[in-house]
DNA sequence: GTCTATATTCTGATAGAC
DNA sequence: GTCTATCAGAATATAGAC
């Protein structure tokens, strides 16, 4: 038994330390995000938290994840048999998650180039990471979209890739530089979906 | 005479600070900017730093307005009567200024909501700042082409807007999350002009 | 496993001698 | 104007008692 306990406090213990740093990042911010900080919150000693994650990199990481994982969540619950129509889905559902998370977004996309890429090669298991898997969303739509198009100079994977970037200027812009938009990103997204969906003349 | 010499002599002194604080901005990012570093640099101890700034936000601040300011004027040197033909060099000339100077970049459109406001805000005189002014080189383009065209729906300064954010996001994916794209960059930047550009339905 | 205590290193910024 | 010396505080991480 006390083997099995320990193992599962030890687990929940980790989990409370991944909450409250959530928390953290959530209200102020990565910078905010200290060792100390957390360990006041959960009401250990900082030392403590050495014994369930190597650094605070660590920590960050394992946030990422869980973020892209939500993001990967909101677009694979967007359900439309037209890829267009699923598309404009996925502009929805990816600035909503940015606005949402706005700080955990800032740290997958925005902050440290080595992080992101950690980020984004991870994988659990076999599967794949959720930064392929959700690109791998957009992209299946694109494919689809581009059956009956005679206009085939833009690969589907291009037109995901410029897809995202567009979502992802949008996403950023609003969240660091707030001034800068002052079109209704909603708005802007359609746009940009009609744009990038009409011009490979597909009509589903 | 030395009150003038004197001026001169530490006018000269605050521009080789900056220019130092501009290359180890370039070549170690914004984090290895402390005045320690500044002071190594130049010869002198921190606390004659603050001769000439106040803090090290305000030597990231005059950065940012001169980074700001080259990439306006990349912007200004495209000369092409055809709007279109135009937005497609801006496209151009806007990945190269954040491929030439990545650090300064990511300090004026991703590090800091604060700084970005203040840089946005910024002009000198009574001239508009720098900012304003390329967003109005775009949006400038986007009402010419609009001219003669039926559907209005999208204003111009939808277009440019999200012309803009597209082109943000190329540059800023490309920045700090380099992973991200597989596809070429400039390719992508001329299917977001072509696309954007060929939904306004003008043909110049 | 957890704590106390601390090593170590860094930061921005300032006071006051010269 | 410039320096030396330092403040006041932050940070990550670890050693060793319990």
């Amino acid at each position: 038994m006390s083997t099995i306990a320990r193992a599962r406090r030890k687990q929940v213990l980790r989990q409370k330390i991944l909450d409250v740093s959530r928390e953290i990042l959530l209200s102020q911010g990565f910078a905010a995000l200290t060792m100390r900080r957390v360990a006041e919150a959960i009401d250990y000693s900082p030392a403590a938290i050495y014994l369930h994650f190597e650094s605070r990199e660590q920590i960050a990481q394992e946030l990422c994840f869980a973020g892209l994982k939500r993001l990967y969540e909101r677009l694979q619950s967007v359900a439309a048999k037209d890829p267009a129509t699923r598309l404009s889905g996925y502009a929805r559902a990816y600035l909503e998650y940015a606005q949402s998370d706005p700080e955990t977004y800032r740290l997958i996309f925005m902050a440290d180039s080595q992080l992101s890429k950690a980020v984004f090669t991870h994988r659990e298991a076999d599967k794949a990471g959720a930064g392929e898997a959700a690109l791998g969303l957009i992209l299946t739509a694109f494919t689809e979209l581009q059956i009956g198009s005679k206009k085939l100079q833009p690969k589907p994977m291009e037109l995901a890739e410029l897809f995202w970037s567009g979502l992802h200027g949008l996403a950023s812009l609003r969240i660091a530089c707030s001034l800068a938009l002052t079109s209704d990103e909603f708005r802007l997204a359609q746009m940009l979906t009609a744009t990038i969906t009409g011009k490979t003349g597909a009509r589903s």
